[in-house]
DNA sequence: AATGAATGAGAGTTCATTCAT
DNA sequence: AATGAATGAACTCTCATTCAT
């Protein structure tokens, strides 16, 4: 239903005979995402994606079998490493868990940093109430594992006292709120900070208020 | 929001024919309005517009000369509201701008909380890239307006002491961006919390963490 | 599903405006008639449809959902006439039901001498195996009536001794296969007798052998 | 059908690769006969076909030069067996050539009964229109073979007094007439006896009709 | 002011056929 | 002898837009 996976970690493995086959999925993903970031889904045609990755209409629907299947392709390549990201993260922490959900906001900005790794949730939010499969992917695989392991960190970070009482599930989307927001902004709107996209200060700001205000209250209630 | 109203406000130069023709083109973006949410714009037809607004196809074309245009309407009527609102906000404020900008999210969030108004956001995200216009009077009119006022409340609020020493303009995005991870997160992934939207529960938290993380520091700089 | 009936019978009812619009589905039946019958089904074209009646491809698409059901539409006109054929024929016949044999084949055969009418089994024939709906609708319509109440007039025929003790339900088809393989030589293969189609010649010669063929054996026992 | 075969029929000049280069075109038309049966010609891809007889698509062009030379490729290799089946019917009989028609029958019928043989004549009845050169073939192998000799004997018949007086070209069509309308209706119709096809009490009934319809009128002319 | 029949320019998709390897 | 990647021409179907009425 999507691409075979083109194994790029094994190099020595591939005959110098038919190399295009091999590359052909992934080249037109590329040309896939460069499209559909640039004008939408929508407004992509199959036969733009083909030239663009030099290949004719055709031959697109020799590695995919319809147009979704290239959305649906593109998405599920970039969350390999982001599950593997949000697996990273550990489930247990002995102390003051701001540090760790610092280190998490810094490697997701390090991550989205990288126009190649931001364009796919870029698509993902434009094109997820027309292709609700689409968002259920990226949901499945990425935000219902971000999300609950911020949250549980928040959690046992309340509940030994080393942060501030506070709601664990809205106070995981303070965290990540920021980073959406700015990304929106600037990607979707055009709304950029002087200097460019300017991600650090951002975070560093983010995490200023942040830690300030998880914070526990002196002497207890909030 | 489409009553009858017999010629109230069109003066009686013309016959009583043209019942409600003043009406008609806020019925057709109303079914616009709804069709483009729950189907997108793309995979909206004029025709359906038209019958859900009990007209047809070609009369759709008497008051608006293209598809894009009903969008483009859509926008406009929406923004007109927000903008005042955002005018609503004080420029000067001579204490702690933190009750201020407390408000100003309560008030937004209220705003959001409204489907109504909440879909053309939603709307203007996902047709962004492929209809720049569409993007840039939200900017102009809603973004461009609210944000430098929020970023100047902010740095009225750091040079009066009032709050830490934190960069203005990022801290207004971190003020905005629970609010707007929360709607994309519901909205677009279907990621609820369990007793629905919970608009004030997210609020809540969000304030108690930003009244404590914008604290000015004891004893000074940053 | 399919084309609204046209109501031909009715012809002072239809206003002079928007004549076409009547008259358009019988039309583009027409066309789709004639070229399903010279190239099949499979290769003609919407396109070519429509422009033999005069119309743009998309305007077919406002009187038929699809090309199956043009296919489907056809059929269905035809059956029309040829299931009220059916129903004249008496259940019960008090004597020898060899002449009312003979009145059936002759009635068919007068039918299907006409090339509009014959033009719709043969389609059926050529598509049933790709289109079962096809076929089904056919069978369902004319055949499942046609050959039980023709073996039911054998029945009788043989139950009262006016007809040799045959087996009905074969006899039916021994009465119906002449005709039946008259017309596939003739129209499909091409195979006619000199003079033309020559169907009373074929009639006349087939009730010559079936008259005497079902005459009962003097004095018993098939 | 396809049993391993080695090497026996090639010739030892080449070594020994090309197993079976013989019977490759053979196994190719048996996948593209239970496929053209099962989906039609138009809906039988060449790739299909390929993969059933367990070679790539690129190879069945090795053998037939285009889809259309499959279709006549199988005509011709069923045609072969038939025309000898039609030459081995004598040309003049002294008697009665009814026994002899009765034997054609039973012969036609077994032959027919046989899955494999039947399904010829049924692509080819449903291909005809759309593709005359395969008519054609069909036509002038097997049909313009034995009708003429039916009708000759028939001739024959009526010439020595052995039966009724009736037109030799129309009596042969009513020979054939039920074995084809009963095919027609099982195969392509569905409608099929009780028990099966019942191929046998189909030409019993038929001959008992017709050995009884073809005696020649006491007393003499018709 | 309003209709709805009609258009025509594509869109996605399929497949017979070719050809370098 | 055999592969399978690649093409390109069709095909069905959709829909924004127009226009006579």
């Amino acid at each position: 239903m999507s691409a075979p996976d083109p194994d790029s970690t094994a190099p020595q493995s591939a005959p110098k005979f038919r190399r295009r086959a091999e590359a052909r999925p992934d080249e037109v993903l590329d040309a896939a995402l460069a499209l559909f970031v640039a004008q939408g889904y929508g407004h992509t045609t199959v036969d733009q994606i083909a030239r663009r990755a030099g290949l004719s209409k055709g031959a697109v629907y020799l590695y995919f079998p319809s147009k979704k299947a290239l959305l649906e392709g593109l998405v599920r390549r970039a969350i390999g490493p982001v599950a593997g990201f949000a697996q990273g993260m550990p489930e247990h922490v002995p102390g003051d868990p701001r540090p760790l959900i610092a280190r998490f906001l810094r490697l997701a900005a390090g991550h989205l940093a990288d126009p190649h790794t931001l364009s796919v949730p870029k698509l993902v939010i434009r094109e997820a109430m027309a292709a609700p499969e689409i968002a259920q992917i990226y949901r499945d695989e990425v935000l219902a594992r971000a999300l609950p392991a911020l949250q549980a960190l928040i959690g046992q970070g309340v509940a030994g006292g080393f942060i501030r009482r506070v709601d664990p599930e809205m106070a995981a989307r303070c965290v990540i709120g920021p980073l959406v927001a700015h990304l929106l902004l600037s990607e979707v709107f055009g709304i950029t900070p002087e200097g460019g996209l300017a991600l650090d200060r951002l975070i560093d700001t983010h995490l200023a208020i942040l830690d300030a205000g998880l914070e526990p209250v002196e002497g207890g209630r909030k």
